[in-house]
DNA sequence: ATATATGCAAAGGATTTGCACGGTT
DNA sequence: AACCGTGCAAATCCTTTGCATATAT
């Protein structure tokens, strides 16, 4: 059964056929805000279709990224996680990573600030080193505030005064 | 056989003890420019000291980089790559990396605007997620010029403007 | 009908963990 | 001497690959 034409078009000349996985995949990312994971889309996928296998998951993300269709985001715990590109200006969000506990949290204030650095910085980049950027990643380090409370951090606070 | 107190200084209370194996690889880091792997690192060991391990070098990068000594930079080619931090105010630099070489462009374009974000956002970011914000990574991914120039690669130059 | 897409199992590669020994304090 | 650091081997986790079958065109 092949998949509904919602994205077919999209797809015009960058892949063969057409297929409800895809397809399945696709709607997926493009209707969550959150970085997923191909576990995760494995297991929300598993709920309606058991059949799905976990490497056609990572085979269409593959392709969907290739096709400039998702974002790749490569963060520090060890998978590799996506994002609808949709124009690419929503929904995006950066990260704030403890150095300690190895917490992560999404924050997505100051959009309008980045934005703009982001797109000057991107505008000129590009022209000087004849990139093409099709995304970023920011992240800001350092330790929450639980971990903060710890004697043994207390020294991380001091940095290279010294 | 202890380390010497080239950087035990600036890991005053940050760790137990201080050894040779240590201070080799932040030896190392801090006389390169490029981003090592954890197997570059204990390669490039091997030849002085076949007794190091794997596991060592791995263990040491995540206590230098919790430690705040070095950068860890998670990009897409599955390994995870560190960089000497260099007193963090001086040459600090942003990534540009190539999507389809991993080729890693060092940039320090832009300092001002980016100062200027950076250190509003952390501000505000400190206060709402109580925070302690130590150090920050940006970057820019795309295709560098010599992949844009492989026919392979224009599929990917247009992106959402369909 | 034919070539592509899929699922399963196995392989591959990076990183982590358990444990006994060695080295710093 | 006490306890942290190290090396080895095995274990884990994410991702990729081989191959026979299912499916879109």
């Amino acid at each position: 059964m092949p998949g509904s034409d919602k994205w077919r078009n999209r797809m015009q000349g960058r892949i063969q056929r057409w297929t409800v996985t895809r397809e399945a995949i696709l709607d997926l990312l493009s209707q969550t805000s959150r970085h997923l994971s191909a576990k995760d889309i494995y297991a929300s996928l598993y709920k309606e279709c058991p059949r799905i296998g976990l490497t056609t998951v990572y085979r269409t993300l593959d392709l969907l990224y290739r096709s400039g269709l998702i974002n790749k985001l490569v963060l520090g715990d060890g998978q590799a996680r996506y994002e609808f590109k949709e124009g690419r200006k929503v929904a995006h969000h950066h990260h704030l990573v403890c150095l300690s506990c190895d917490k992560i949290i999404d924050y997505n204030e100051f959009e309008k600030e980045e934005l703009e650095l982001v797109q000057k910085t991107e505008a000129l980049l590009s022209r000087k080193y004849k990139f093409l950027i099709t995304d970023h990643n920011i992240e800001f380090l350092g330790y929450c505030a639980s971990c903060r409370n710890t004697k043994k951090i207390d020294n991380l606070t001091r940095t290279d005064e010294d």
